[in-house]
RNA sequence: GGCCCGUUGGAGAAGCGGCUUAACUCACAUGCCUUUCACGCAUGCAUUCACGGGUUCGAAUCCCGUACGGGUCACCA
C-alpha cells in the first residue's frame, strides 16, 4: 500500500508555526515510506478567506522544501485539489446520505438554533430529523433554505484508533447531528473533508490534537458511507512557554515573520521537527532529508509542545555559522539597510562586520542589536569596569596604547594587533590586564568579538576619541 | 459546565515494569584553550518523576482518586 497524506489548510491567513508543523510531519509521514504528499486547499468557507493567503501557502512550502506531488498546480487523477471546485461531489455524496437515511434537510432557522443554545441545549434537538415527506416538500416548494445534517446516534458510543493517542472512545449523546452541507451549498469542513480524504485515497490523516474529540464524527461519516476509514496521526498541540496557546496575536508565530527577522527556513523545518517528536539518537541538527530517514510515527509524543525561542535561536545560530559572508549578507541586508547602517560604508567593512558578529548572531535581525551595542549605544561604564579601569597600571597601557595608534596609517585588525602587544611592553601588562582595559575603554563592555577586529571597526577616530575620554 | 488529552530539573525533552542511584539539549557555574572576548572542549547542576492511594518481589513507567494545565463543544477550519 502506497502511503498518501495531506496537507490540507485554510487560506484564511498566514502560516504559524503550529500549521507548519503540521505539514512539516505530514511530509515526512509521507516520505518515510516514500509515499505522496497531497497539498489540498480547504476553502470551503468564503467569509473568513484572506486575499493572498493562498500564495502564502504556495511561498512557506515551497521555501521549507515540503514539495508536493500533487497539488493545486499538480493535478493527480484525484480531480482538482481546491475544494470550491469540487462543489458538485459534496452535494452529491450528502444527497447519497440523505438518501440513505443516513442524513436529513433541516429547515430550523439561525434564530431558532440560538433559542435552543439559550435554553441549554448542548447540541441540536433533531427536530427536523422527524420531518414527513408532504412537510419536507411544502418547505422546499416555500423556497425556504435548509442545511443538511448528520443523522448520529444517541446511543452507545463511537471508538477511533490514533497512531500517537491510542483508542479514544466517545459516547454518541456527546455527538451532535452535525451539518454537512451549509445553507449555502458549500460542504462544512467536517464532511468535505471526509469525501476528500477517502476519494483521494488518503491513507494517513495527520492534524493537530484539537481534532481529538471531532473525529468520532468522521467515523460516523465514514461508517456512513461504508467506507474505510484512514489512519490517523493526531499531534500534540503547540504551545508557548508557560503552557499558553501558541497566539497569532504575537506576531512572532508567523513562518513569514520568523523568516523577515533572518532565521533560516531550513533551521525553523529542523526545530519544528523536535515539536513533538524526538529522534532514537541524541541528534538535534539534521536536514529535511535527514529527518525523513530518521522519523518515525511511534516517536511522536503526546504531551504538548512547548515552543521555546531560546531553542530555535541556538538551533538557527548553528545554521547561521555555517553560512559563508555572502550568504549571511543576503540575511542581514535588509536590516542594514533599513537602519541606515550601510550607506557610507565600503563593502570591505561589511563584511567584516559580518565575519566578526557572524559567530554570535541567532538570527539576521541580530545585527542590528549588536552594532548597536558596539557602535550606537551610550558610551557608559558601570561599576565593574570603573573599577577595572582604576587599577594601577592601566592608565599607561592605555596612554602607550593611544601613542602608537596615532602613528598607524592603516587602520586594520592586522596592524592594530602587534600594537597591543607592544602597548604591553611598553606598559608593563599582559593578558588580562592588557586586553581588559584596551577593550572597556574603546567598546564600553567586557565582552566582545576580537579587539583587533572590533577596533578596526570602530575606526581611528572614534577609538582614540574614546580612549582621550577615559585616559587621566 | 459536559466530554477528551496531558503533568519528568531554571527551560526544552528522553524514558514504555528491573539495564535508571532519571539520557540528551538549552541556560547557568567552574576549569582548560585563546596574551583579551567569543567559539570549542571538560566538569558540575532532579536521591527524584504534580499529589494521595493501590497492584507488584520491584513503578517515573500499570490502576484509581485529587489538583493543576490544555483542547473541544459553530451553517470555523
Amino acid at each position: 500500500m502506497v502511503v498518501r497524506t495531506r496537507f490540507a489548510p485554510s487560506p484564511t491567513g498566514f502560516i504559524h508555526i503550529g500549521n507548519l508543523r503540521s505539514a512539516v510531519f505530514t511530509y515526512l509521514i509521507a516520505k518515510i515510506s516514500d509515499g505522496t504528499f497531497v497539498l489540498r486547499i480547504e476553502d470551503t468557507d468564503q467569509e473568513r478567506y484572506v486575499e493572498g493567503a493562498v500564495e502564502a501557502i504556495y511561498y512557506t512550502l515551497n521555501t521549507c522544501g515540503l514539495n508536493w506531488d500533487e497539488g493545486p498546480d499538480k493535478p493527480g487523477e484525484y480531480g482538482p485539489y481546491v475544494q470550491s471546485e469540487r462543489m458538485d461531489t459534496y452535494k452529491k455524496y450528502a444527497l447519497e446520505l440523505v438518501e440513505k437515511g443516513e442524513a436529513y434537510k433541516c429547515f430550523c432557522s439561525e434564530e431558532r438554533l440560538a433559542s435552543l443554545r439559550d435554553k441549554g441545549y448542548a447540541k441540536y434537538d433533531g427536530l427536523c430529523s422527524h420531518l414527513t415527506e408532504d412537510e419536507i416538500k411544502a418547505k422546499e416548494s416555500q423556497g425556504l433554505q435548509y442545511v443538511i445534517r448528520q443523522k448520529t446516534p444517541d446511543d452507545g458510543s463511537t471508538s477511533f484508533k490514533c497512531e500517537v493517542f491510542g483508542t479514544i472512545t466517545i459516547d454518541n449523546k456527546e455527538i451532535e447531528d452535525q451539518i454537512i452541507l451549509k445553507s449555502d451549498g458549500y460542504p462544512t469542513y467536517n464532511f468535505a473533508n471526509v469525501i476528500d480524504d477517502h476519494l483521494m485515497n488518503i491513507t494517513h490523516v495527520v492534524r493537530g490534537n484539537e481534532y481529538l474529540t471531532s473525529t468520532p464524527k468522521y467515523t460516523l461519516l465514514y461508517n456512513a458511507f461504508g467506507w474505510e476509514e484512514p489512519t490517523y496521526v493526531h499531534l500534540p498541540l503547540v504551545v508557548k512557554k508557560g503552557g499558553k496557546k501558541l497566539s497569532k496575536r504575537e506576531g512572532d508565530a508567523y513562518f513569514s515573520d520568523f523568516v523577515q527577522k533572518g532565521y533560516l527556513p531550513e533551521a525553523i523545518v529542523n526545530y519544528i521537527a523536535l515539536l513533538g517528536w524526538s529522534p532514537e539518537d541524541n541528534e538535534e541538527l539534521f536536514s529535511l532529508e535527514e529527518l525523513v530517514q530518521k522519523f518515525s510515527i511511534s516517536r511522536i509524543n503526546k504531551s504538548p509542545a512547548s515552543f521555546d525561542i531560546d531553542k530555535l535561536n541556538w538551533v538557527n545560530a548553528h545554521y547561521i555559522k555555517n553560512l559563508d559572508i555572502e550568504e549571511l549578507k543576503e540575511i542581514c541586508m535588509p536590516h542594514l539597510v533599513e537602519n541606515n547602517i550601510i550607506q557610507n560604508q565600503t563593502d570591505e567593512w561589511l563584511n567584516s562586520l559580518l565575519a566578526v558578529f557572524k559567530d554570535r548572531m541567532n538570527y539576521g535581525a541580530e545585527i542590528i542589536e549588536l552594532y548597536d551595542e558596539f557602535f550606537e549605544q551610550e558610551f557608559i561604564l558601570d561599576q565593574e569596569m570603573t573599577d577595572f579601569l582604576n587599577q594601577e597600571g592601566v592608565n599607561d597601557t592605555l596612554i602607550a596604547f593611544r601613542e602608537l595608534l596615532i602613528d598607524l596609517e592603516n587602520f586594520t585588525a592586522t596592524d592594530i594587533k602587534p600594537l597591543i602587544k607592544q602597548a604591553g611592553k611598553i606598559a608593563g601588562s599582559k593578558g588580562k590586564m592588557l586586553f581588559m582595559p584596551l577593550r572597556i575603554a574603546t567598546t564600553a563592555s567586557m565582552h566582545g568579538p576580537d579587539l583587533p577586529q572590533v577596533l578596526a571597526l570602530l575606526g581611528k577616530e572614534s577609538v582614540i576619541d574614546r580612549l582621550n575620554s577615559i585616559i587621566k
